[in-house]
RNA sequence: GGGUGAUUAGCUCAGUGGUAGAGCGCUUCCUUGACGCGGAAGAGGCCGAAAGUUCAAUUCUUUCAUCACCCA
């Protein structure tokens, strides 16, 4: 019968806080029950956090939003299954390995095992590609212990036996086995194609991976020849491309062009005829109305070139500089070969940015006018416009379009599917829906999953060798599924050996990895054990919740409806919950380079995690909050209290000594009358969980806590508990259970701290929740704590009058402890009654001598007349 | 340009078809037998604008304005 005397006079919580992350592990609180059924468990697909990148408020935000559901579901009495993975693959670590260790892959190198990089030399060493992918192991796994650290002190109630990395073997496997599942199925195919692709990365990217970004740019007005003689004003943003020009397009409906389409328009400085075409795209309003079409400058582009069946010459190699071309072959046709020449000369080996300020003094020289004047061919000055570019959501200089292989899973023909299983999900909060809908209607390009990188997931593929030793790119090879994972470049397909490797008629490996995506869309599968282990999945899959932030719905949310429907032919969680973003306090975005983002760690050693975890708690679902520290401070302000309110509590119930307190010893009419005030309480509190309104449950355990039990309750009945008066205690005691186990989702560390004083052995709601954590004691119901038949009036009446009698001792400015002589109640015989169960209590809080009743009949039910007087 | 959300007390935000709530801040007061990281009392808002539905609108509908985000 442990009730723990000598409490401490002050709250520490970092004390709290290191003694609980022991026990907690010690006594596997948060443990994963593999034998319960898939009814009795919850189940939770993680996000795993991009562990290269740097650790701010959101994470504590997001996560601790996905702990409050987890803990009241296992509170609930559900098996919660609740794993964490670290997402390590993919560029933002590359990035981070090389300027951490100042090192650069080159694939051509060879492994040299005695490698040891050297951060401050002057310039970064090359490494070979097993080198590279070895210290990016390094890093990440030093960078998950800092995630893994934070979670922890958060409290986050994560069963750490059930952790993956998505670069490790086992994701490697199920992420080259759902690859392959889908190449089975005929869902991917490679192409030669221009794509997007960043130039600096020299990486090809997917739709998901592009924004749009407005930029300051220059419109060139050029003229174009005629072949017919004459001239044919042009509008461009992209002078360096027209030694790239094809064509021309005009719209269909523009009367101004229409006497020359057929002909050929002649470009300038580089003399080459090209057709002039309708097409619906050109938009008459837009510049001249014509359009030079360059392979490839744009998406219009491609669909022209497409379309218009016209030639290609490509320009942009996949350096980034402009290719030598040969002017006056068959390719590169020219009436006036050596003035073009003369004119590339100018730009080859450039970037496009040079590029682009070389062509406009090419341009600028009379002498490469084409259209029979002596104009120079760039007429005026260029013109300064803003202009939506788009770049890679990580690249620094704006994508272009290049023709390379890669392969694309098809998902084009299923924007319908898609759709609907959208709509077998619940949406939290609902509208969120719309977002996810919103884009899949404009999805315009299949998925792109072949990155031209070194750190990730290699594509299973090998390519049969013709006797030239070109690749045979129609007849992949592809290994079984045992023989999973694979890498390509160092295992070889069954039936060749190795010394076929790059050789005619031999094999070559495929050298890409996957877009991350491919390996982060099957996470569900990941933990829950698909392809390994069909029990644990049949228990855990589809999940009941994705958390996630918004910004991911196009990505994360949308690939993994993607591969649970192409896989397994389901949904992949039943609940998507999306979290907000936390912005500055002037509501702009954090980001690491404007200086304006916030680290946790900080925080939680100022505030506590408890109210760390208060105010995330107190966001609403899908919105984005300020970061204010004024919310923390009121989660301080409770944990306190509730730190105080227990301390009172138990050591009233120590010093009455009595044992075994249960609901039927609380006989007494106002602590009855105060008990029916809870029973909403966990209604609401429960309802507004099951709901993921996890701010609406909170709010309603707090303001029960603060105005009815501490502002109230335990002033009423103060008196009576030092009187070890055993209603009183019982009451307090019920109270306490209850409310601890309401915020216990919320506060796990003080909540637990208060319930080891005394309820952990002696506990009054529910006996079989002795002996533990109250992590792992149930949700209370209101039949527990709910005396049969009360009501709530006698404590609102007696609310009431201690309020007045405060009132008027505030306006007399007196303390609540100048001892008054009389209270006296004026109303009808109903309400006196009431008031007169509870009238001790009153006076005795109110510190008021005695009290005198005035009956009046004709009063309504709700009247009472009140008057405090020292006489 | 398309979409979504927001607009309520000085600030941050709840909320509801029946003429408004919390916390912080502010004012006044109270000292500590749980708590000064405390307690009590109080001031403060024609609930963004206009129109409509209704006996009744801050709450529902429409339009507009401003802000934020997502997508082109």
């Amino acid at each position: 019968m442990g009730i723990k005397r000598d409490l401490p006079k002050k709250l520490n919580s970092a004390e709290i806080e290191r003694k609980f992350m022991a026990q907690w592990a010690e006594e596997c609180v948060y443990q994963y029950d593999p034998t319960r059924s898939r009814e009795e468990t919850f189940s939770i697909d993680t996000p795993p956090p991009t562990v290269s990148g740097s650790l701010h408020i959101g994470h504590v935000f997001s996560y601790t939003h996905t702990d409050l559901s987890a803990r009241f579901q296992r509170m609930q009495g559900k098996n919660i299954f609740y794993p964490m993975g670290w997402d390590d693959n993919g560029l933002a670590t590359e990035r981070r390995v090389q300027n951490l260790l100042n090192i650069r892959c080159d694939p051509s190198l060879s492994y040299d095992p005695a490698f040891v990089p050297d951060p401050k030399a002057k310039r970064p060493s090359s490494v070979s590609r097993r080198n590279f992918i070895e210290l990016c192991g390094q890093v990440t796994s030093e960078d998950e212990k800092v995630f893994k650290e934070l979670w922890i002190r958060l409290g986050l109630s994560v069963d750490w036996e059930q952790t993956y990395t998505t670069i490790d073997n086992y994701c490697r496997r199920i992420s080259q086995i759902g690859f392959l599942d889908l190449m089975h199925k005929g869902e991917v195919y490679s192409s030669y194609a221009p794509s997007m692709w960043d130039l600096d990365f020299r990486c090809a990217v997917a739709q998901a991976e592009v924004e749009d970004r407005e930029i300051q740019g220059m419109q060139f007005h050029l003229r174009f020849g005629l072949e017919k003689g004459g001239t044919l004003p042009i509008m461009t943003t992209r002078p360096e491309l027209l030694a790239a020009c094809v064509g021309v397009v005009v719209h269909p409906d523009d009367k101004r062009y229409s006497h020359i389409l057929g002909t050929k328009a002649i470009t300038p400085a580089f003399g080459a005829m090209v057709p002039i075409h309708a097409h619906e795209l050109a938009d008459p309003d837009k510049g001249t109305g014509a359009v030079m079409v360059c392979t490839y400058g744009d998406v219009a582009d491609v669909e022209w070139q497409k379309d218009l069946q016209l030639h290609t010459r490509v320009m942009i190699g996949q350096e980034g500089r402009m290719l030598p071309v040969d002017w006056g072959s068959t390719d590169w046709p020219s009436i006036n070969p050596e003035k073009a020449k003369h004119a590339y000369a100018q730009i080859v080996g450039k970037t496009p940015k040079q590029a682009k300020a070389l062509m406009a003094e090419v341009l600028a020289d009379p002498v490469n006018a084409v259209d029979g004047t002596d104009n120079a061919p760039l007429e005026g000055d260029p013109i300064p416009i803003t202009q939506q570019v788009r770049f890679y959501e990580k690249g620094k200089q704006p994508l272009e379009m290049i023709p390379t292989r890669q392969w694309f899973v098809r998902l084009l023909d299923k924007k319908t599917a898609m759709i609907e299983q959208g709509r077998k999900i619940d949406w939290h909060p609902e509208y969120m829906r719309q977002r996810y809908e919103h884009w899949v209607k404009g999805l315009k390009y299949d998925w792109c999953v072949s990155r031209q990188r070194y750190f990730g997931v290699p594509i299973p593929v090998w390519h049969k060798l013709d006797a030239n030793g070109e690749p045979i790119y129609d007849e992949p090879l592809l290994p079984s599924p045992d023989q999973l994972p694979i890498d390509p470049m160092t295992d070889r397909p069954s039936g060749f050996h190795e010394s076929e490797r790059d050789q005619p008629n031999g094999f070559s490996g495929d050298a890409d990895i996957f877009d991350t995506w491919i390996t982060s869309s099957l996470t569900p599968q990941i933990t829950s054990g698909f392809a390994t282990d069909e029990t644990k999945f049949s228990r855990t899959y589809p999940m009941d919740i994705r958390p996630q932030a918004h910004e991911l719905i196009r990505t994360w949310a949308f690939y993994t409806i993607f591969r649970a429907h192409a896989l397994n032919d389901t949904i992949p969680w039943k609940n998507v919950v999306i979290s907000g973003w936390v912005l500055d306090p002037d509501r702009k975005k954090m980001s690491k380079s404007k200086g304006n983002a916030v680290t946790p760690m900080g925080l939680i050693e100022q505030y506590g995690s408890d109210s760390m975890r208060y105010w995330s708690a107190r966001a609403r679902l899908g919105t984005d909050t300020a970061w204010d520290d004024s919310i923390p401070k009121i989660g301080r302000k409770l944990v306190t209290k509730i730190f105080n309110a227990g301390k009172l509590i138990v050591g009233r119930i120590e010093e009455a000594g009595y044992p075994n307190l249960s609901l039927a010893d609380v006989t007494n009419p106002l602590d009855q009358s105060f008990l029916a005030t809870l029973g909403p309480v966990i209604t609401e509190a429960s309802n507004s969980f099951q709901n993921y309104e996890t701010a609406a449950a909170l709010d309603s355990a707090e303001t029960w806590f603060w105005s009815h039990l501490t502002d109230n309750q335990l002033e009423l009945t103060k008196e009576r508990a030092y009187e070890k008066d055993r209603s009183a205690i019982a009451t307090w005691s019920l109270a306490m259970s209850t409310i601890l186990r309401l915020f216990a989702p919320f506060l796990p560390f003080i909540t637990d701290e208060v319930w080891s004083w005394y309820w952990r052995d002696n506990d009054i709601l529910n006996q079989n929740d002795r002996g533990a954590s109250i992590h792992k004691a149930s949700w209370p119901t209101v039949e527990q704590c709910f005396p049969p038949g009360a009501k709530r009036d006698v404590f609102d009446l007696s609310v009431d009058i201690l309020s007045h009698i405060r009132r008027v001792k505030s306006e007399q400015n007196r303390s609540i402890k100048y001892q008054t002589n009389l209270l006296t109640l004026h109303g009808n015989p109903v309400t006196l009654i009431k008031a007169k169960t509870a009238i001790g209590d009153i006076l005795a809080a109110g510190n008021v001598t005695k009290a005198k009743f005035i009956e009046n009949p004709k009063d309504s039910d709700s009247h009472l007349s009140i008057q405090l007087t020292d006489a």
